[in-house]
DNA sequence: TCTTGACTCTCCAGTTACTGGAAGGTGTAT
DNA sequence: ATACACCTTCCAGTAACTGGAGAGTCAAGA
């Protein structure tokens, strides 16, 4: 019989995680004086121990070594429960390896303007929303803003007479099609209802979205794209569709300054 | 101004998180209303937070990030966290790749036997010991016996002779020396003794070891060694010098049956 | 105007696998 | 007798949230 100090030394294991294993009744000492509560502990427990330290070792949590040790488990359970962890532990691999690609670029950033970047991407899962829609090839960029202005008022005009509810920013999704610049107005509804007037009315679907948030007027807008796409370059992803600006704050007279938007592109690790 | 429900669904963090960087100081709220307590968000707030979101995607910790955001930080200083991060992570992918192959080594192991394997193998970290110990070769197998016997009455003659203390179990280090096998005997004491009589004082180095605990009489060492030494190999270490016997239950007159004999291999990642 | 449902608040507990410390009892060597 | 190492229990803290209870707030529909 041994106690506990010296059990700790010959598994290497610390005295404080031996009674905490005895609590959480993952491993009990052998047998407990009942004057002094002192713990004992056996060489026939090394077995029992030595096992739930080469299972910890393979990354497994305390109640998986538990129910391993149980002993009534299968060779296939098991099985099953080390594939699992294999699995488990290759997607981490392959989270850490994005994580220091990540790291690598904004080392790089950091080296040629000798300071954190301007704009920060970050990516996120957009909801599906239902959206009244319209869409207008744009022949040059001086037009932008006029058809832009014909197409959400189209819109409003279409939902407000079907009754429709607005649910929030409009967004405008830019489409190239055949070298030519589509845009495509959007206004979130609660409801669905009836298309018409050249609206469309459909559901945006959920996406992998590489954000950045653009303060000001559209005239910055060349920048903040630049960065964007530079970053999605640079973490390995690629662009799998039209991306998006919500209009977080914006409104036709106000000042371009105080505009607030978020241009998302929908990405796929390549 | 926004709710704490539609800044969330902005920036596509929980509710219950933005509450939480407010508590910990990280990110607050704009402006609190007094009467309500809500808390309110604005757009102002979004490229802090942007930050904190891409900072959080490299793996740094929040305090780190709280750090990073308190915005007097150089650029070399900026870099050297960066820098400091990247070097964990490749470690951490290190360590995962480690753990990968142990798990496969495991799994081949159950695919072959169908069951748990009979010994478990252990990596931990020995103190160093002081022992007073003899060395002699064994010519044949079957003098290891009276060899060990030998040995071992010479070196506790010894310490007894210098009222040296035991400070443990006895073991044995076995050298291969030019295709000869060399037994040596030590015994941990307390305190250095003078040497003498064929018996050296000597620290046995701390050191990295793979660790078998075998049960029973000698008989059952070939297979326990072989083990080990498959598990060593398996995991893609080298032994790095003598394995060590520790013999952390025996008596020369006891139940063979009864023995507990821990093998320890000095190993090395290749 | 009342009610309903969605939203918000604070506070508390739980998660994992320990680690550290305080206060007090035990064992052994000098 | 007295150090000193060792043992005990109990409590608190770690990181970054997550879940739930109980109560207050807000906007829209009947």
């Amino acid at each position: 019989m041994l106690k506990i100090g010296e059990f700790s030394r010959i598994v290497d294991v610390p005295v404080k995680t031996l009674r905490y294993y005895d609590e959480i009744g993952l491993f009990k000492s052998d047998y407990i004086d009942e004057q002094t509560g002192y713990r004992f502990y056996s060489f026939e427990q090394l077995p029992r121990l030595n096992r739930l330290l080469a299972l910890k070792d393979l990354g497994l949590s305390l109640s998986q070594i538990d129910q391993m040790l149980r002993e009534n488990l299968s060779a296939d359970q098991l099985r099953d429960m080390l594939v699992q962890k294999q699995v488990e532990l290759e997607d981490l691999v392959r989270d850490i390896r994005e994580r220091i690609a990540r790291v690598e670029a904004r080392l790089s950033l950091i080296e040629t303007e000798d300071k954190m970047p301007d704009y920060e991407v970050v990516i996120k899962t957009v909801e599906p929303i239902l959206v009244a829609s319209k869409q207008e090839a744009i022949p040059n960029v001086e037009t932008i803003g006029s058809v832009m202005d014909r197409l959400y008022n189209a819109i409003v005009g279409h939902i407000v007479k079907h009754k429709g509810q607005f649910a929030g920013p409009g967004l405008t999704l830019w489409h190239e099609w055949d070298e030519n610049l589509q845009a495509e107005a959007t206004l979130p509804i609660k409801k669905s209802i009836p298309e018409g007037d050249g609206v469309k009315v459909q559901e945006l679907p959920s996406d992998q979205m590489a954000c950045l948030v653009h303060h000001g007027g559209f005239e910055g807008f060349p920048r903040a794209y630049q960065s964007i796409i530079q970053w999605i370059e640079a973490n390995g992803y690629e662009i799998t569709g039209p991306n998006r600006q919500v209009h977080l704050q914006f409104s036709p007279d106000g000042d371009p300054k105080d505009y607030v938007t978020e241009i998302q592109f929908p990405i796929a690790k390549v």
